[in-house]
DNA sequence: TGAACATATGAACAGTTATTCATACGTTTA
DNA sequence: TAAACGTATGAATAACTGTTCATATGTTCA
């Protein structure tokens, strides 16, 4: 009885993005999917936080915190400043709490 | 002359989801973080589509793109339905089209 | 300048992941 | 029932990823 199904295979890659649009997306997307660097947006939903404090939060070490922070600087997702030997690190933009939520709605259902 | 930064951790430890969430919400992010994850979904953007067409537009093997839409189905983000030898895969709601759009906003800026 | 502290980073290792290959399963039709 | 076709799946492999350890870099203060 078949439903309508797609054929037009023209059609469907002219409603694709580029190849390098889909490789951004999924190397964006790769970011979220770790708990580590999750939990690390989600502290700083609540303010800035320095590298120490967030190694002693979360329970990981110094070295893993920075080399997670550092991921997610280099997809600008948060910013840091430097204040003497200490740096704090923030949120880029409320661009993150928007796509965490997103997820979020599709887990709560 | 320092902003404030956050060193109340029990606050923040109260602001955050329970580990549960937070890990299912990295693996949901993992999904969307490969490209032919990806790509797949936008083909089911256009509509239902069945296996061996997807992995024919793709260039990727059959058993690739099976393998994958397991991991989509597992997610419960595409639903399928079998006619005959075929199986139609589709999206399973509009939650994926949210998703991936929240990330394509943060790409393009 | 040297010691102490906070952070960053390279190398190594263990665990994970996507693809391929071979094959099994399910359906149709001759 | 047997052959043909579409799909699913287990095992194996290569590539990738997160953490740890050791150490470098950068900053402050005595």
């Amino acid at each position: 009885m078949a439903e309508q199904h797609l054929d037009d295979f023209e059609g469907v890659k002219a409603a694709m993005p580029d190849d390098e649009m889909l490789y951004d997306l999924a190397e964006l997307y790769k970011i979220f999917g770790d708990t580590t660097r999750i939990k690390l947006l989600y502290i700083l939903f609540e303010g800035e936080m320095c590298v120490q404090h967030m190694a002693e939060l979360l329970g990981v070490s110094q070295s893993a915190v920075s080399h997670q922070l550092r991921i997610l600087k280099g997809a600008r997702l948060v910013r840091y400043r430097r204040e003497g030997k200490t740096v704090y690190y923030s949120l880029a933009d409320d661009h993150v709490r928007q796509i965490i939520e997103c997820g979020t709605e599709h887990i709560n259902e």
